[in-house]
DNA sequence: CGCGGCCTGTTACACAGTCTCACAAACGGT
DNA sequence: ACCGTTTGTGAGACTGTGTAACAGGCCGCG
């Protein structure tokens, strides 16, 4: 997975994109950009850039993992997004980074420098819209996440992160059933907002349940995907109540006759 | 607050902006767009848009309030933002609407069409750079809201919510101390990922603790604005134990040496 | 080759924060 | 003054946490 060719993925997974995956850069006038861009090699656990550190480019995974994340003074971390070969990151940034960006996996990036890039989408009207684009993607991936971290239980949460995982894979023409987890308990614990110790539960919990297997721990095999993803989208049997005291005041305001 | 004026106050608060509040439209460009714009009220609890909807606009709120929101089939329901005077709607969507839009108060919104917008950005690179800062705001402010979420106890993300409050108003010119909320603790609870319960319950504990005053439920006191943005930041002394366990193992990664 | 250290992941159990449920009080509109 | 809605509060339940002990893989070292 992580010595697959770099050169020809680009396509892949780059059109057929309703927006649920963020950071896909679909833009030929984006990736022409990238493909002249300066290349950079990054061992595990290594930061593309810290919080605090001045916007200087904006990068492009080729190969390997990396993840975005904050961390308060105390210590704790919430992990913000999983980049995959492909991925944009550092687009959304002013002035200086608000958050870390580091990589899990031997890592292959490529950047480009902000100011140019800003320069080119002031002379480009079509390079600025697709920056819009890409910073839309990851709008919509942040407030998926959002969505997730604030209203779903643990097994919703892994269910809803494992469906992401499948889905992209399925859009990379990977095996969208069994694939490699390419980060830490500890990443996945702090990007659904639990703990290790959950996440694991959890995990144990689905394997038992016999909607995924597991080998090696990082290795996972979605076995009954249709259960995973009525899990991950709500549909679950353990409907909490919330729900239906919920549902009434909402659906109370109507849509203003246009 | 609602009644105030409306043509005048955009220029108060979109200069000195670090990224911290969203959708403040920063653009000359992008604000004389809007005021050739259509308006539109809306009264309580409307719609201005539902998810599932074709996105065809773009909202700038004038005055009133409006959140964005997403709910799951069974009921379960997300706050993503609330929109203040000067706050753009609708801006990361993509096709269709992946959220709904509802105002809280009597509220007049002001549109252009998506259309237009996005061919006036094909010409004008400037025009397309303000859009991407609208976005990389907003998609900061979702960022900081996964992380208040996600990794923050109900005061601390009580805290921090009144904060960014604090901190809307005193950009826009009105009291950074006192302040009226104009949404429901419905929302409040599910803007923070809480339930109305906690929110009422926290409320009391910060008004009994003599950080905040509540006057009517709706009035909101700072009485101790260090202990609320100590809170806020995680600084309180109610550490938890997460963060020592966790810290350790971060700073390991170094940063590649460039 | 086998040993021990180190790291990651798993499991068990007591605890805490938050949620659920029930009800009272306050508010606002009719 | 009435009603519905919103807010506040208490008691008990439960999900997820904190702590700790353990298993397994990886690595260097003797």
């Amino acid at each position: 997975m992580l010595a697959t060719a770099l050169v020809t993925h680009d396509e892949d997974h780059s059109t057929h994109d309703t927006g649920r995956l963020p950071r896909q850069a679909s833009a030929d006038a984006l990736d022409a950009r990238f493909r002249i861009g300066h290349v950079e090699m990054f061992e595990p656990k290594e930061h593309i850039y810290r919080e605090g550190d001045a916007v200087t480019n904006i990068y492009m995974v080729e190969a390997g993992n990396a993840f975005i994340y904050r961390t308060l003074a105390d210590g704790r971390r919430q992990v913000i997004d999983f980049a995959y070969p492909g991925d944009l990151i550092g687009l959304g940034a002013i002035g200086e980074h608000a958050d870390s960006a580091q990589v899990t996996t031997r890592t292959r990036v490529r950047s480009i420098p902000m100011g140019s890039l800003r320069q080119a989408a002031r002379a480009d009207g079509q390079l600025g819209l697709k920056l819009c684009e890409a910073l839309s993607r990851e709008l919509l991936a942040s407030r998926e996440l959002l969505f997730t971290i604030g209203r779903c239980t643990a097994s919703e949460r892994l269910a809803s992160f494992l469906i992401t995982l499948s889905r992209r894979n399925e859009r990379c023409g990977q095996d969208p059933m069994e694939f490699v987890l390419p980060m830490t308990r500890y990443d996945i614990a702090d990007f659904l907002g639990l703990t290790i110790e959950t996440v694991s539960r959890t995990f144990t919990k689905l394997r038992r349940d016999g909607i995924i297997d597991l080998a090696q721990s990082v290795i996972v095999t979605i076995l009954d995907h249709e259960k995973l993803s009525d899990l991950a989208e709500g549909r679950s049997e353990e409907v909490r109540c919330v729900a239906t005291r919920l549902a009434d005041s909402l659906h109370h305001g109507r849509m203003k006759a246009a």
